[in-house]
DNA sequence: TTGGAATGGCTAATATTCTGGTCATTAATT
DNA sequence: AATTAATGACCAGAATATTAGCCATTCCAA
């Protein structure tokens, strides 16, 4: 019995995506689902699962496997991962630490 | 008892850095971590696990509450998701179907 | 300054995933 | 064509995530 959750279009298609891309790094690199599954510490079945794009895979697993094949997590090819961390939280630090129900319309135009 | 599993450290930052942009992106439209956990139809504590970037999260509602809050999958703001999936599937079906322990050496420079 | 709401962190109970195994089918190599 | 490994799919048990609730603290708004 499948979990009965809706999920957005949107982030059905990422998942997807995110799967193909997976399967396609290991292919290039000539690597079988078990090697591959073996090099992530996890098992075939939850390897395919993470292939076949299933939302219920956890997003360590799939982080790590999509490292493994070489997939380019956010395109940053520039800047490492580390400086877009700095960034977005720089931006974080520019808001409010709290949102209160507001009365005021706030002009949100970024 | 955390889990006892070694991820990557480019896996790990990938998925902080998830978590701030979707922290970022809820701030931005001033929705309160309820806010947007009921919205997700997920509970706050999970919310913020996911805005931590914690890599026990699933997938699914990782991407839900990012596509709820607007961060973009892939940065694919040209293309629509569907035609990446399209274009990883086209290039996959070029690769042979299966893959055998190869004895020759394959040249593989895309 | 103060009241109240948002956040951070914890717990036990429940729900779900991950694993390791098996089996059938298919495709690549000889 | 035959052989054999890779893939696809399923299962029960073990491991883990998710939830709902609660409390303490912090910060925004009045």
């Amino acid at each position: 019995m499948a979990k009965q959750r809706a999920y957005s279009k949107y982030a059905q298609e990422a998942a997807v995506l995110m799967g193909e891309q997976i399967k396609l790094g290991r292919k290039r690199r000539q690597w079988t689902e078990k090697n591959l599954a073996d090099r992530a510490g996890i098992s075939r079945a939850t390897l395919q699962k993470i292939e076949n794009g299933e939302m219920s895979s956890t997003i360590g697993l799939v982080f790590e496997v999509a490292a493994l094949v070489g997939v380019k997590l956010f395109e940053s090819e520039k800047l490492p991962l580390s400086k877009h961390i700095e960034q977005a939280r720089d931006k974080i630090a520019l808001l409010p630490q709290r949102i209160k129900a507001t009365k005021k319309v706030v002009h949100d135009d970024f």
